[in-house]
DNA sequence: ACAATAGTGTCTGTTAGACACTATGCC
DNA sequence: GGCATAGTGTCTAACAGACACTATTGT
């Protein structure tokens, strides 16, 4: 039985599965790939797994993101690690994937910090032009076993909305209910219980609402608006009977 | 920004977290460690990534159950990973960490058949001794982070069965729903309904009576047997509702 | 006043659990 | 027959969804 570590080198990545809701649909964030192996594919924000940098792999995918989109995201979730000799050509890989949920404000924010910072500044070093939204549903042609990794990702997201407060966090800091409720509903892909759905937030207790703001400006009753209190920033609420 | 294969070499590794149930306990099969670090420890069954022989890191898990333990899991499912310069005096480590759920029966014969084997051929190298089942609630001081990878394990298998099928991997190939029932509380530590819990198993349409074959012997009504079918062997079933 | 959406009160069908009952083996 | 556990029928409380109603803005 031999113990020593394998002759065979392997390769290890991190790579970033960035969702997040434009007009109700779900949509992952792609990068133009600059190098080989499938140099000009559209693929997951990715990389080596920095062993003299990265306090650990979480650390990796949060550099990604920093580095490579410019945006440090608020929820950041292991998702699962893929392995094997065929998914990368350059050899046996293991590639640790992220999940992060991230507002379309709060992305298209950092995508115009990131395109003036590479005007002035050499980091972020990528224009915005090689980073684009997909819907989750319409994928292009993905190099490696990324199209498996959206798949499981989005799963994963669904599954967890059934049963926990994760869609807030594709909401901006502040937001409606109704507002709340089309993001659980795009999320799952189905329409949800109104009256339901406002029970189950009140019995969370997960909300705070922001004293006198509403979102007004449209030609009928404004929203109360709504915060996560602090306690639950950084963690899920979880449902004991889901939805 | 560099491109290259991080120049700190990174350990890559499996371990394998063995839950079985023995009197309603569930139970962790730790082994003595043979090698430094941490000689004479117990430990989770592990060992390195073998990019030359394993197709993926489920199969160095598996390959990692057989030849330490001696059982082919039914049931062996990804866990989480475990990465970073802290958690291993040799370096900055990967831990792709799985979960097997095996039934009692199935694991004593396992290791019978191992110190047989043990005797008479090589493989599998390690006398029974060398594996022995601790209390989850109980464990000995463990190295690395296996505590922490235990817990993790402990935490998936009680969330899941809340709201899937996943005990019956805890159970031999037939068993009685009273057994199933026990199986599961055992897991939740809670009580269950009994009422509630034959409607669930029975909405779930995954079981199916052995025709004629009920466990008796005690000095009461023998109950009847059931089995998997076969298209659950090796999936889940889920639960709308939960429990 | 009207349109349009926010937010709530209430009714009803479904579901989960409590309880009690019957069923069936061994002694 | 007695005992112990298997298995079921049924009542009730809790819950989720449907619906309708009120509330509040801009035009």
């Amino acid at each position: 039985m031999k113990d020593r570590s394998s002759p065979t080198p392997i390769v290890c990545t991190v790579d970033v599965v960035l969702l997040t809701l434009r007009e109700s649909v779900l949509q992952v964030l792609l990068l133009r790939r600059e190098q080989a192996p499938f140099e000009g594919a559209w693929a997951l924000p990715g990389g080596f797994v920095h062993a003299d940098e990265d306090a650990d792999t979480e650390a990796s995918a949060a550099r990604v993101l920093q580095s490579k989109v410019g945006i440090a995201s608020p929820y950041l979730e292991q998702l699962a690690t893929f392995s094997g000799l065929a998914r990368d050509p350059r050899g046996w890989s293991i590639a640790v994937t992220y999940c992060a949920l991230v507002s379309h404000d709060a992305l298209q924010a950092a995508l115009a910090a990131n395109i003036e910072g590479s005007v002035q500044s050499q980091s972020p070093s990528r224009a915005r032009s090689h980073l684009q939204l997909f819907d989750v549903a319409a994928l292009p042609q993905l190099p490696f076993d990324h199209a498996r990794i959206v798949e499981a990702a989005v799963a994963r997201v669904r599954g967890k909305s059934l049963y926990s407060s994760l869609p807030v966090f594709l909401c901006g800091p502040e937001f409606t209910l109704p507002q709340l409720q089309q993001t659980y509903e795009a999320v799952l892909g189905e329409a949800v219980n109104k009256v339901s759905f406002r029970r189950k937030m009140d019995e969370l207790d997960m909300l705070e609402a922001v004293p006198g703001a509403v979102r007004g400006g449209a030609a009928h009753r404004p929203a109360q608006l709504y915060r996560l209190r602090p306690e639950y920033r950084r963690s899920l609420s979880l449902l004991a009977r889901g939805l």
